[in-house]
DNA sequence: TCAATTTTGCAAATCATTTGCAAAATACTG
DNA sequence: CAGTATTTTGCAAATGATTTGCAAAATTGA
């Protein structure tokens, strides 16, 4: 493990919530957006890290890293300050392989978050761009 | 509504399964892609339509709308050929709604999606890139 | 230590998506 | 219905995340 990948995936697991790579890059002093990147491919690969692509108005469309392994876990965003808050281990893995099972489907994978609007941000009196409906497959933000 | 919106939502409407500004604009003769666009945006504003951001090694990141309105609806994406099919109406909504009040969130949306292998293609033999585990905030493909 | 392989930095290229701007289409007013 | 205000469209250029070519630097192997 070369000094680089090193110091990407130390970054990724010591956030304790998904960053970007841009967010990773400036996080690291002296290593290039480029090396960065191939260092997260190279981690991906490995499965010592897992990512999503999300879409927030403040940041656009962005690949998002969390530490990878064993414990896989879900994430809600905050459309409002846009932090990430942990919503702990998955728990729609076993339901969408029985559902795909089903339909002859052999589901490897799934990328699942939520969005809304944080505690602190109600607390705040923000009110989310779209209140009622429940989008499935869809982000508010 | 514009002819060119209209137009828009027509092919998203007929296709019945996710499909990218590109494959929509490649189903339509002579609008602009800015205008596929802006008609999309507008669309999805009204609530006409819904999307999702995908990543595939054949099309790269691309967001896919689908119908919107009432029927929220969930996919899976083949990582072989690259076919859609419909997992049936949303079944995580209320859960990640009822998970997120809990922690004090206001959940107001979310995306889901599976990948694996459809059925065509277990039958020709192909295998999966990641084959056993399920993960979670990830997609294989 | 020297050659072979891999990784890095830099700059340029990609690719989906967005935006500025003037022309075209549509809506509104009298 | 004409005339003006507003919105939408097409075209071209800009954006921004991510990728890639290539030569230098670092690492590995003999």
């Amino acid at each position: 493990m070369t000094k680089a990948r090193k110091t990407v995936l130390e970054v990724v697991e010591q956030e304790g919530s998904p960053l970007s790579a841009r967010q990773i890059g400036a996080r690291i002093a002296g290593h290039d957006t480029a090396t960065v990147y191939r260092a997260l491919h190279y981690l991906e690969e490995k499965g010592l890290i897992d990512s999503f692509v999300l879409h927030c108005d403040r940041h656009g469309t962005e690949r998002y890293y969390t530490t990878g392994g064993a414990c896989h876990r879900h994430w809600f965003h905050c459309v409002e300050c846009h932090r990430f808050i942990d919503l702990g281990e998955c728990v729609v893995g076993d339901m969408i392989e029985k559902i795909g099972r089903q339909k002859g489907l052999a589901v490897t994978g799934h990328t699942f978050f939520a969005t809304g609007l944080c505690a602190d941000c109600q607390a705040a009196g923000k009110m989310p761009g779209r209140l009622p409906s429940d989008t499935c497959s869809t982000q508010t933000d």
